[in-house]
DNA sequence: TAAATCGTTTACCATCTTTGTAAACAATTT
DNA sequence: AAATTGTTTACAAAGATGGTAAACGATTTA
């Protein structure tokens, strides 16, 4: 299988995010509560929430009755925010990086098709906001939707 | 950095690929002449040659006179073949591989975007053909390109 | 038929990333 | 001061990546 993918951490924090955004703007939760909604390990959550923190999309107190709420509204924070701050930015291919990491260097075809990959991959993670996705989560029917070109994929699969 | 990435392999694959490409079709080449072209390493090449082989997007032929060739026109191998052939297929969440590898099971609002991702990215990779790449190989612009989103992404990555 | 020339396959390995654990530490409230 | 909460760092197991090496199998041709 391909390891072009989201990573488990992006997905635990984009659970993170979403699971604050459930609550009205501006409630406090401890990371405890949080743990119980999610299901993020914990020792592994704290690592995630000091991220999130650290890139000001959320806002955290120490001592009792401290805890963590969101630093913005849910519609103004979008999963390509979330995947950034905890991957680091999206790079599909070095060669994306400069010039000069390309192998080949000059004339490079392929260059420009992940750039151009590389940019409607930011479009659409740009322009899904948290607020979408706690819509969709009242939405039962959601969970089941499966992407178009699935069944074509796996045909032409071969190892 | 992004995991979020075309892996090597895959990319010395293109190149592989595209290389062959570049000769008239049914032209023979050892893999010898292949590495020379691509600078893709030897041993790693092999093995590279072997897959593609295997999943029939090329011919072998053995002993002296022996060498590769394309097993189909250039304009019928895209890049999703080759992604395809060489990481498997594309799964950009585990959640996609069924509802029940989905930790959230039920109600996932999560999961339709990565659904709506996936099926992009797979639409963009599935109409670009090994020839476009080998018309773009003769225009010396192509490698200048940078994707538009990018200085964005440069501006909001903290870390 | 033997030798030379190809591609195939397998085993191996160093390194890095991911995922996860644990514990010491710092800040804030009561 | 004590209790509660988030922060930071060190560590480690497991898996993926990128690469090397060598034995093996098939085909041509001398």
């Amino acid at each position: 299988m391909s390891n072009f993918k989201i990573n488990r951490k992006t997905d635990y924090a984009i659970r993170v995010v979403l699971a604050m955004a459930m609550h009205p703007f501006g409630t406090r939760l401890s990371s405890q509560a949080i743990q119980e909604e999610t299901l993020v390990p914990q020792a592994f959550l704290y690592r995630i929430i000091a991220q999130l923190s650290q890139a000001n999309l959320i806002e955290t107190f120490t001592g009792p009755k401290g805890g963590l709420q969101l630093a913005r509204r849910a519609d103004e924070i979008t999963l390509l925010d979330i995947v950034q701050v905890i991957d680091g930015p999206i790079m599909i291919s070095d060669c994306l990086i400069s010039k000069e990491e390309c192998p080949l260097a000059e004339k490079c075809p392929v260059r420009s098709r992940w750039g151009g990959l590389q940019a409607t991959i930011l479009r659409q993670l740009d322009r899904t906001t948290i607020a979408h996705l706690v819509v969709e989560a009242s939405n039962t029917e959601s969970w089941d939707y499966f992407p178009p070109a699935m069944d074509r994929v796996e045909a032409s699969y071969q190892e």
